[in-house]
DNA sequence: GTCTCTGCAAACTGTTTGCAGGTAC
DNA sequence: GTACCTGCAAACAGTTTGCAGAGAC
């Protein structure tokens, strides 16, 4: 599940004419160190305790960007506002725990299985899965027994 | 995939001491006649095509009313904003047309062994199962040739 | 020096809520 | 008659945008 190198990002921004900036390089940072999936304002709060000065429209506005590049994937998990993580070269999908509200991935051949499937049945051909199993994790099942 | 009948509907409304109303009659028309994936908006229009009064404080209310008591779903698909359908029965996939924006279906057991995978490999016990796909239909990509 | 990028504030979209009157039971 | 429900308008959360100045190249 490797990401993308730092240096790789970078290059990719600078063949796309794109400058880097303060603000890119901490926003790439703070997204390659989290791990995790996290939404705008988390993102936002994180690079403002290392930076006070950056805003939230610039975070909005690389986020956009970065997405467009394919650098980042924006998940649409089970909430109102959108998460965001590091573009990772294999599929994966993601365990939603809604007892500690975690975020684990998995990988599976059975999603590209049904891609499989949905084409040979319906014609459809897939160019992106979403794939959310929304349940309680492994620790959160422990406590509540 | 048959969803429960518009008398089975108002029984668990009756049920749970809930009014049956004639703005929750004809959102529940609406949402039946459809038979597709609207989103509060369209609901909205359509009911106001067959009773202009009604507001659409009252379809959110209601929406999250029905989505409370399992008599639709709430769809994060690929959008900003929600998607609702009745609840049916077994569950289903939604295969998502980027060129005609049409929402198809489908089913397959690949999504229960993808959650019995999931117990088996990392002790997560599934809930909700959310499986998108996005890509061409069939007629888009002949459409594209 | 040029052109992109940023911060700020204001706008916008989808959704929720407080309140006073209306209606199902 | 009593809750619950509705319509309206106002509030709210997440996100986008216009503009003038700042900074990368």
């Amino acid at each position: 599940m490797a990401a993308a190198s730092e240096e790789e990002t970078l290059e990719v921004l600078r063949a796309k004419g794109k400058r880097i900036t303060a603000q890119r390089s901490l926003l790439l940072e703070v997204i390659r160190e989290s791990h995790g999936h996290l939404d705008a304002d988390e993102i936002y709060q994180r690079a403002r305790s290392k930076d006070p000065r950056i805003s939230l429209s610039t975070v909005y506005r690389n986020l956009n960007l970065l997405k467009e590049l394919g650098l980042v994937s924006e998940l649409h998990l089970d909430e109102e506002h959108h998460h965001y993580e590091l573009r990772e070269e294999t599929d994966h999908y993601h365990l939603i725990c809604s007892g500690c509200e975690r975020v684990l991935e998995f990988e599976s051949p059975l999603a590209s299985q049904m891609a499989t499937q949905v084409e040979e049945k319906l014609g459809f051909l897939t160019e992106r899965t979403h794939i959310d199993l929304v349940g309680l994790c492994s620790e959160c099942r422990a406590k509540s027994r």
